[in-house]
DNA sequence: GCGCATCGTCGAAGCGATTCGACGTTCGAC
DNA sequence: GTCGAACGTCGAATCGCTTCGACGATGCGC
């Protein structure tokens, strides 16, 4: 493996020039730089990664924490995950990936042995026991969701809140009257994740403002448990006409049970989801949603971080603008 | 932050003498052993990681490759990442993230600048640019699939072909005399992507075996993809009773679509999946299925991985058991 | 009691980059 | 024509750890 003396010899200058070269720090007259470039190409010249990581006290390496727990969508997980490596790449970094069962002595870890030069974190709660150790750590952190209390942390997320009250709002202005949100398994609720008590808030909150009547019901990502929350709100509102789904797996199950049960979408009842814009295409009907912009939470994780590794100041907090897209499963009454 | 210098200052000893009580390399008296160990817990010592490596020539870390293709199932993947992760840690490994997008641009740049240590690639094709890479390369590495020219490679995975033979084995006993394979997307097929023609030939040989009809039929993973299969299915075989699916998304899709049909499973139709465990457990029937052992092939890849990195030497095939656990959607006639 | 292994520890030499101060040139301003 | 600033390059120090050879002490066999 060629090093950087070799460069410089075979370009006939000092290794250092060859760094400079290489980073950019300090000008370097136009014709040296070609010759040096020749030579590292000449020779396949890739910097060692760890004497880089010591001489600069930069490793270059960004850590994603997923989560790996009950209740959360993988495909997203993963699709944001996927964005999060291509956007860290793009800015020549790499990702060293943690799961959630290693906890805050993964965190500790990473950055204590200065494996990392910057945290991203998903999933998290609004009691959540990372968010203390990612203050104390003097690594620049992105956290994907808000915790209770985040001061002096950067976090981002999809504005939840909104997304919930554009599913009403849409609904409302379709004429509905009475509407239901099919939600996260109760388990996700009683963790006091972020986005699923957000959306429950939007939900509710305008359902009040337009004045029409609202229930949320929690369900497990099963089949099974879908057939029965559909049967449950189909006896128990009758009036029932507008429905929000706001956990991927169920898409599809509580689609089939309302076909099943004989209620047709958007003729008898209309829904309206809230998950990635694939997922709503590709369903049948095509759903009016409103978009979990997974890729995009990805990227612009990624900037902030990167913003903040290069010293420049970053909001605290970063919603992203819900958007709902009218497909063919809603219709006016 | 505390450096090694620190500790032995701290311990009365040298700086040498605390690298050898970290890693066991030499033997070391219980009682400075205790005396350093004491030292390093105190200071909270944490070796930097860049400095290990400079001067270990290893990094502790190992790159994942993974697939972000379409007609792949994403949790399986994810299952799969989350395990290798797991198993790397237990090793004292961690791991780097890599998309199958750097392509083969990555391999070299992980390697070449000794970020890593050995290579796990996921999701191999039967032509694979990427196999020759691995070769050249003088990193160890553990794919997972089979490439056309496995040699001098290390490979690992599910034993695909015994699993679609398993399937109509189970069918043939139970008296099925036409079955029919429910496969992944044509453009899987397309790509030759080893597992999928894998299930094909154990299913197709299995039946020819038995003397039994059998039909293939690759699939779309869309509702609407499996709802034409199932017509198609039921028109053009009216004597079809036996049915695997290899495609996870399209399990749930497939069972409506039977039953929308007005067939029974297991009555009328008897199911066998291959897929994760929970996914048979968790559908309406239970799934009679093959389990595809996603954590099970993570954990020995990265044992794998360890064998070759410690320098024992390791099978290059390693095919992992099929087995068929019966539940309730299938049934003698 | 002597010589020889073995054991436990030390010191110093790397590992392969980055970075900072120094130094000779060049160029523009006066 | 001189002076100073800006430019381009170099050399040496440094980053924090591992590892190898050396060396005194200890234990054993005879």
């Amino acid at each position: 493996m060629a090093k950087i003396e070799d460069v410089a010899r075979h370009a006939g200058v000092a290794p250092s020039t060859v760094s400079y070269v290489l980073s950019g720090k300090r000008s370097i007259t136009e014709r040296t730089r070609q010759r040096v470039l020749r030579s590292i190409e000449v020779l396949g010249y890739q910097p060692h990664a760890g004497a880089r990581a010591l001489a600069s006290n930069r490793s270059n390496v960004v850590a994603l924490v997923v989560p790996l727990r009950t209740g959360i969508h993988v495909p997203v997980i993963m699709q944001f995950a996927t964005s999060v490596v291509i956007a860290a790449r793009e800015h020549d970094h790499d990702v060293l990936l943690l799961t959630q069962n290693e906890g805050v002595g993964g965190l500790r870890r990473v950055a204590g042995t200065s494996l990392v030069d910057a945290i991203i974190v998903m999933d998290v709660e609004l009691r959540d026991e990372r968010v203390s150790v990612l203050r104390d750590l003097r690594l620049p952190s992105v956290l994907i969701g808000f915790p209770a209390d985040a001061d002096g942390l950067t976090c981002i997320d999809l504005d939840f809140t909104a997304a919930g009250a554009a599913c009403v709002d849409h609904l409302a202005e379709l004429g509905h009257q009475r509407v239901a949100l099919i939600g996260s398994p109760p388990e996700v609720y009683a963790r006091g994740t972020g986005f699923a008590t957000r959306t429950t808030a939007g939900f509710t909150d305008a359902a009040a403002r337009h004045g029409i009547a609202a229930s949320v019901h929690p369900c497990e990502a099963t089949s099974a448990a879908a057939h029965r929350v559909v049967a449950e709100l189909l006896r128990e509102h009758p009036d029932l006409t507008g429905v929000v789904v706001h956990n991927e797996p169920l898409i599809g199950p509580v689609l089939a049970a309302f076909r099943e049960a004989g209620r047709s979408v958007p003729d008898d009842l209309s829904v309206v989801a809230i998950c990635p814009d694939e997922l709503a295409e590709h369903a049948m009907p095509a759903l009016t949603s409103v978009s979990i912009p997974a890729e995009e939470v990805g990227r612009q994780a990624v900037g902030l971080l990167m913003a903040k590794l290069a010293g420049t100041p970053v909001p605290d907090a970063t919603l992203l603008d819900a958007r709902l897209t009218a497909r063919d499963s809603t219709r006016s009454r």
